[in-house]
DNA sequence: ACCGGACTTTGCTCTCGCGCAAATAGCGGC
DNA sequence: GCCGCTATTTGCGCGAGAGCAAAGTCCGGT
């Protein structure tokens, strides 16, 4: 791709270890696209076409029951690599990926994984680091999920957004990307209405502040309280 | 490994792929050991030292919360790897293991993970393949304690130990290891008393059986409907 | 500026499943 | 075979949080 410039990208910490001239062999196999917010990049269920590196924005992965419910897996930030089936050993994209906001996002043809993973042996091992991590984070929710009350649970997913993503306002860190209370639902197994009644108690505390898709962080170690040790009796 | 015969177990999917002589030359760097029921094989925090490969038994791995809680991330039947800290980049174990039976175990000196990996890319491969397959489970487990009640999990617990480990017997299949109520609860996200109220529900309606530290599914398609529906059995 | 749809708030009710407690039963060790 | 420990069962009450419903609010589009 010519359009791109190696040097804006070796930074990121994905590309740690490969040398210049393997990046840019590897961003010469890469096509870049665009997408505007809310454009789906690919279907649970699809074929794994491709894998991608988000270069600018936020997506949201999301996974779909049979019942039809939503579950927001996670959001990628830029820098990250997602639907890497291939890695995987899949051959089928395990959830859908859909722009939060505008992007722009770097795709590999799926079919040369092999050959790429066997030339860069750098980035190949960082891949598999990113998916370590990822297990790691899975099995976190895992625990979060089966021990820890809603309440914990909604403010550790807003503490994890304003870390991720978060910018600073002066008001304090805002998520800088589009939240709906019915997202964090969706992050946290529960429901929108539970999330409305928890952030307006807090904001009755002036611990956050809300609005339409809009949250900002105002006391964050107050959130952090209730996300971990809240002991009540 | 004198002891260790190569034929015995090249037929474990791990393996699939591997030449012979790799495999043997893998397996004498392997050291074997056994553990009786109930012993601790390495601990959550410390230091990663080895990754290991069941033989034979059942390892039961577990996270345990800040709280003192346990959640029980997997069981590991014999054939499959565990304690992978290494090719997932990290330094230290994230849970803990424990032989839930008297078990015969593989270990390699982590350390030497790198030099493996490079070497035989037919077992890196595998094992990748795996790391992928349990970020796919660890993801349904987020999603199914998301979205599902208590009943459906720990029917749908139930099925995943019957088929991983069933054991036919006269009255039906025999989960072939030691079970109690609470561990049943520690992996569904639920307490004993709940699991042990459902079991004997189930009881009553002649879909299971159950004793002390023992289950039998009789009737595994009435389970499946109760899990859910789209189980297999 | 207005309209309509999407998002949010909030009240009320109801129930699933937890917490506590006490009784019972099965297994292993001596 | 008996004892003690551990696992299991079961009753009861309660509370977190889901479900339902209706009102309110904000935003983008024409």
């Amino acid at each position: 791709m010519s359009l791109l410039d190696a040097s804006l990208i070796a930074d990121i910490p994905l590309f740690q270890g490969v040398a210049r001239q393997d990046l840019v062999e590897l961003l010469s196999k890469a096509k870049s696209e665009r997408y505007v917010k809310e454009r789906t990049i690919f279907n649970q269920g699809e074929d794994a076409h491709s894998f991608f590196l988000l270069l600018d924005g936020h997506i949201r992965v999301v996974r779909i029951t049979p019942e039809g419910e939503q579950v927001i897996v996670r959001y990628i930030s830029s820098g990250e690599l997602f639907g890497i089936a291939h890695a995987l050993g899949l051959d089928k994209y395990p959830a859908n990926a859909v722009s939060a906001v505008d992007c722009v996002v770097l795709s590999w043809p799926g079919a040369i994984w092999k050959s790429v993973s066997e030339k860069f042996p750098a980035f190949t091992a960082n891949t598999y680091k990113t998916v370590g991590a990822r297990l790691q984070e899975a099995q976190d929710k895992v625990v979060e999920l089966a021990t820890e009350r809603v309440e914990q649970r909604v403010a550790n997913a807003i503490l994890k957004l304003a870390n991720q993503t978060g910018k600073k306002t002066e008001d304090g860190i805002l998520i800088d990307f589009p939240v709906s209370r019915q997202d964090i639902s969706e992050m946290t197994g529960t429901t929108l209405h539970t999330v409305s009644r928890l952030l307006s108690a807090w904001e009755q505390e002036g611990i956050v502040k809300s609005g339409r898709k809009k949250i900002t962080v105002i006391e964050g170690h107050k959130l952090a309280v209730l996300a971990g040790g809240d002991q009540r009796s």
